[in-house]
DNA sequence: AGCTATAATGCAACCGGTTGCATAAACTTA
DNA sequence: TAAGTTTATGCAACCGGTTGCATTATAGCT
């Protein structure tokens, strides 16, 4: 078994009586070759099931077939945090496999700048993918310096030009408090993510415009933000029914964050959705198993990872840049 | 900035004025070369950020410092299901980061027998992990008769050699119905996997064990089948309840059939955990959080992932076949 | 001093592809 | 039929490392 006698396009030369050039532009296609000969080459080839050395190829053209999947350097543990990275990696794996790509997957540490380097100068990957939030800003930096081709989840930076995919924030917002208000709720509270990032600016921005629209007016003590992780979202809903204990409705930045807060509203003895309605983001896939069942924002995840990987490669061949906005979409359960 | 002028170890030579071999070995802490010498050199690479070029160090070596996580094609969308390989997968990824690795995520069509060639021949990667549950003896043969490097997760066939991990099934099985009769349930159902998988005879020797220890008998009616997956765990629960209605508990194979379980359950108007206990299996990051939160057999998974690498590169290395079998604990929660 | 280990370094081939340029064969065109 | 094109193929250099073998310098020994 196992010994395959023809490994090497120099093998294919041989048995088909030509030059390794003729080879390499046959099998690549190239009009330069005759097509008797070209199907000659292309057919000992496809009986011999001969595969292209892949690092030869890469040394010679200077170029991987492979993308870098960027994420946080792993902690002591897993956690349930890192749900959104994973699902949407899988969307992401399966784009780069359909246009001939493979995805690596590369933990950076925040405090290394050398990253870049090591997977970009090396001719290990040709661009990168962008999910880690911590930092984020600090990476897409670096990566514009140098030059590198990459991808961001998220809304770029105004004055700056690389290609993004985002959910479609601003109406996430509306739709979500649109619907709180739709099933009556008149105390609609906003927890949001970090304040700082567009993404929630956004959300913010699609929640008051729902409340206005419906002639109802935004509070400050309605509003509150974490970081998107779990005890983030039970320190801020802790806070929000301190400051409006009558609130009957909660708009939450990420089903993590909502979970926490259910817990903290049922451990004030209150019962969601009755006293209090909830409304989630992201549609993880625990948003259906969990307690009760999370109304929330879906955004379509397997989508993002193929848009994440086509518009990158579009923008590695072609140099164009586009910036996609995702629809996004309410899903209803007993939350609300 | 960008441009950099050193990117060779010719350029490295040249400044150090020495030959391209005499760099090459002292950037490989080769004794061939005197102590003052490498250290210059060493020194200088640090100094210009040197990165040695991957793809050809790749074809001079031929072998990549990469390897590949196998897992299905995917599907139309990403599922819940996929959930366990997407946990287990960040904590080989860890593990393989820390020996130097790097980890390509590929997607293997069951049909499709050209992958290892692809990847193995190609120099593309230096081993295989293998997750996907469908056709994995299939892939394990194709993987042994080309005498490719791989290690899998779960239990590997006694005839043949090949590295593994897996969770101590027997005494999971144990500790899960120990918990359940503990807690004095009398009629204790046992919800497989697929029979005939080992993992899930294991799992069932170890439910036979501790009610034979309690004076306890099996019986058929109280033992059924599904596949790991969502509906096949609604399907198994509600023959289980039509064969025997008075059953007081239930051990499931995965928390995915166990979550189905329960819906089935509560539609049937029977209340978890008063009516009937259930524990699941894995302790996905779901568990938690699905009403009510499930009592589990938990899998490290985040352990298992960094021994999958570790044992793995260690076969490479070293040719030493280790099968690991993890220890496994009862989390306790609300379901029992 | 003469000779042999031993240590340090360089030369050049090699890994397996790609590609600019030269060449040869076949085909036009005047 | 000679000159000019066009088409098909080969030659050889190159991508950037690694490594067997040769070479030179140094040290050790009798």
């Amino acid at each position: 078994m196992s010994k395959k006698t023809v490994r090497t396009i120099a093998d294919i030369a041989r048995l088909a009586g030509v030059s390794k050039s003729t080879v390499s532009r046959a099998l690549n296609d190239s009009p330069l070759i005759g097509d008797e000969t070209k199907a000659r080459i292309q057919n000992l080839a496809r009986q011999y099931d001969f595969q292209v050395n892949a690092p030869a190829r890469q040394l010679s053209l200077k170029q991987s077939q492979t993308i870098a999947f960027v994420t946080h350097a792993y902690h002591k543990e897993f956690s349930v945090a890192d749900l959104f990275g994973l699902e949407i990696m899988g969307g992401i794996s399966s784009g780069l496999h359909a246009s001939g790509y493979d995805m690596l997957v590369i933990h950076v540490d925040p405090r290394d700048t050398k990253w870049v380097h090591q997977y970009l100068d090396t001719g290990r990957v040709d661009g990168f993918i962008l999910m880690t939030s911590t930092r984020k800003q600090h990476h897409i930096k670096t990566l514009l310096e140098l030059g590198a081709p990459f991808i961001i989840w998220g809304i770029p930076l105004a004055n700056q030009s690389y290609p993004s995919v985002t959910g479609d924030n601003f109406n996430g917002g509306k739709l979500a408090a649109g619907h709180l208000i739709r099933s009556g709720r008149k105390r609609i509270a906003f927890l949001g993510g970090p304040a700082e990032e567009l993404e929630v600016q956004y959300r913010y921005q699609g929640y008051e415009t729902a409340l206005k629209e419906a002639g109802m007016d935004t509070e400050p003590a309605l509003i509150a933000y974490g970081d998107f992780s779990n005890t983030s979202g039970a320190t801020a809903m802790t806070k929000l029914l301190e400051g409006a204990p009558d609130l009957d409705a909660v708009f939450v930045n990420s089903d993590l964050m909502a979970i926490a807060a259910i817990e903290v509203i049922h451990a004030q003895g209150r019962r969601v959705p009755e006293d209090i309605a909830v409304v989630g983001y992201d549609d993880l896939s625990i948003a259906e198993y969990c307690n009760p069942p999370l109304t929330t924002i879906r955004q379509n995840i397997p989508m993002a990872g193929k848009l994440l990987a086509q518009n990158l490669i579009q923008y590695l061949k072609t140099g164009v840049v586009t910036n996609v906005s995702m629809p996004v979409e309410l899903v209803i359960r007993k939350s609300t």
